[in-house]
DNA sequence: CTAAGACCTGACGTTGACGTCAGAGGCAAG
DNA sequence: CTTGCCTCTGACGTCAACGTCAGGTCTTAG
């Protein structure tokens, strides 16, 4: 086994990226300028990134779906890279889990009420 | 019993009707403009409402909180208020269902994923 | 070498549900 | 009558997550 040298990840381009997550390429752009995804660069400038850049911006798109902003997922990153956070960041991660928790809720009781709709309106063509 | 006249049932204002309903009275006039809240005038040309409208408005709040649109509400009024539907408006309610069914589902997901970094953050402080 | 894509940096446009401001009436209390 | 609060009609502003266009560079297949 040769001591040479490790194989280094391949790094992909944006367009990559955002195939492989399902976004556009202005969205990857757009979440750099967030401060949520940051990219080296090749010698004539282009973003280079790591495949776990897909897995991020799927990340990125489960968050958004939820109702955060990219300033509240910024906030968050740090805990999930850092895996330790202070009582702020706690008090936050609680806050959001409440909101989404509120949300799912409210979301259930819309279906509940337009399951009605549907079910009143089926038996009553 | 005075066969005389029925009671006639107060209108409100639409001061009224959004703080009832915890919104802006902008918000009430905007949901007008959208055709979704008609409205009786005074004399003078102010807008009055029955107490139905504060219900009504609160039900909005819960569609939009579901991702709808003005456009979807409006399009779902009528199936609510005659009761019955045309086959167009049924694929409309079930779709619009599933879209909500799907937001739940991803939240939930979101929710997991937001319990596991909390987890993990609580148990390594 | 060359043509087709992919990528770059600005920078303005979009969409939806309102917020906000201006200017002008209404309306009950004192 | 006037003070104070509510309401009216426009009409422009906002915010977030991008879309889109312009004009130029890079890369790669052939």
């Amino acid at each position: 086994m040769p001591v040479t040298e490790a194989a280094v990840a391949p790094l992909i381009r944006i367009g990559e990226v955002a195939r492989g997550a399902g976004v556009s390429v202005r969205a990857v752009r757009y979440y750099e300028q967030q401060g949520l995804l940051a990219a080296e660069r090749s010698p004539s400038g282009q973003r280079l990134y790591a495949h776990e850049a897909v897995e991020r911006v799927r990340f990125f798109q489960q968050m958004y779906a939820a109702g955060l902003t990219s300033r509240n997922i910024a906030e968050l990153l740090p805990c999930i890279e850092s895996g330790h956070t202070d009582a702020e960041q706690r008090a936050m991660l609680r806050a959001e889990r409440e909101r989404i928790q509120a949300k799912v809720d409210d979301l259930q009781a819309a279906l509940d009420r337009l399951d009605h709709v549907i079910e009143v309106t089926d038996t009553h063509p």
